[in-house]
DNA sequence: TAACGCCATTGGTACTACTTATTCAAGAGC
DNA sequence: GCTCTTGAATAAGTAGTACCAATGGCGTTA
């Protein structure tokens, strides 16, 4: 009876619908919801909701109490380095905020990854990064900031993962998420910032040759440029 | 039917054992899971097992298809920022290593979070701050270690908070279970390093100084002392 | 080798009974 | 008369069961 228009399961589904709502606040902390309520809501049993809210309930977006409902819990208390968190908010209202978080975690980060890398990198790993270096220069000749995007992505995402370190390389999909977000919002009027590749290859070069602090100083460079790229947009 | 011989609800019980099993690596990547398997194992109805898999499915540790079953994914997949993963693996056997890559991050994060408290800190976190400073110097003293760690663990999350980054803010937790860790680890046999001690100290008179770049130096320096100590233990 | 169909296994619904926390009113004590 | 305790009513989540739907891996067959 329910329509089964979209696929991927009604779990995915109605999560896919109540953790944006949650999450961008549009149900802003303290609101309450009740089981029945979502079941009709979303037209799906209670089981489905069930198994939704317990999942809500792990990434600390809500408490569950008996004799209350469900609750929305302040936004201090999510767990907001879920992948899944993340994605949610910067769909929302508050997305500049959130990618001004995310630079600046990246700005920590990166810089002692990059300095790890030239440590631990294997040299199948040096020759991507230089490869991706190149890449992104020619995507930035041609102004192709799609090609420059892909690229871009996949060198972070390379360098993080070349750490020896496996937190730091699950960031890569913050990353990712951080650099799309960031092409997405100023697309057309900024071309790929010249500098930035100069720097992109000139960390590649550095990893390549086990230089961590001039791998580590070139990524912070990397990254204070993305922040201030950031601040010009909503400072 | 089944002993409801411990409280917290089935759900929260089962994914106490459950969650643990995977995330220690007791069931390594690839095994399958049947719900009805799992029924049995845990003695509790089809509802709460399939619960519980949904949210394991969100912290990424296992992918749930049909006509195949639960499989435990590799752990490169998992969620590994989820505090309860996080928690969940340091029980487990490879708690070292864990607490390695745990010391890493917060040398990324710390220092750059103590940079920005100097910058964002009020007044009353700065008192904060130079009152545990005291605290952490005067249990020192006592050689209290257990007092010694409630303090170092306020002051780091106090540090974290000030920051005004709401992801370094959320760190407060994982730093206070690498503190907590740390002092179960070696505990009777060293008593709080006298320096650490000084460099939380001056931190705090950093901070409140308004002094970005002394308070950053500081705390990397706190931070690679505590990887230092690591290295000693595990190397 | 490609199409077909079986069937194991999860996905989803509906209904039931149980548990527990809140609320509120009645009664005891000061 | 006022406050504090006690306990019943009740509302909401928690857990269990039975049943049907959908899907996809795998063996069988054309």
């Amino acid at each position: 009876m329910p329509d089964h228009k979209e696929r991927g399961g009604l779990h995915a589904r109605v999560l896919a619908e109540l953790g944006p709502a949650i999450a961008s606040g549009e149900c802003p902390p303290g609101t309450v919801l009740r089981i029945d309520e979502l079941e009709r809501r979303y037209g799906v049993s209670r089981t489905v909701v069930r198994e939704v809210v317990r999942v809500l309930e792990a990434m600390h977006l809500v408490a569950s109490r008996r004799r209350v409902g469900i609750t929305v819990r302040p936004a201090e208390e999510w767990n907001v380095f879920d992948p899944a968190v993340i994605r949610w908010r910067l769909a929302g209202p508050d997305r500049p905020r959130q990618l001004r978080s995310l630079t600046m975690l990246r700005t920590a980060i990166e810089p002692v990854a990059a300095g790890l890398a030239a440590a631990h990198a294997t040299p199948e790993q040096c020759r991507g990064l230089t490869v991706l270096a190149a890449d992104m220069a020619a995507a930035a000749r041609a102004a192709d900031l799609g090609e420059y995007l892909v690229h871009d992505i996949a060198f972070h995402r390379t360098v993080l993962g070349a750490s020896g370190n496996e937190m730091f390389a699950r960031l890569g999909d913050v990353v990712a998420e951080v650099l799309t977000g960031r092409t997405e919002h100023h697309v057309m009027f900024t071309a790929p910032d010249p500098e930035a590749v100069t720097l992109h290859v000139r960390a590649a070069e550095a990893i390549r040759g086990r230089d961590a602090g001039e791998s580590e100083r070139l990524m912070r460079e990397i990254c204070v440029g993305a922040m201030r790229e950031l601040d010009i947009l909503a400072p």
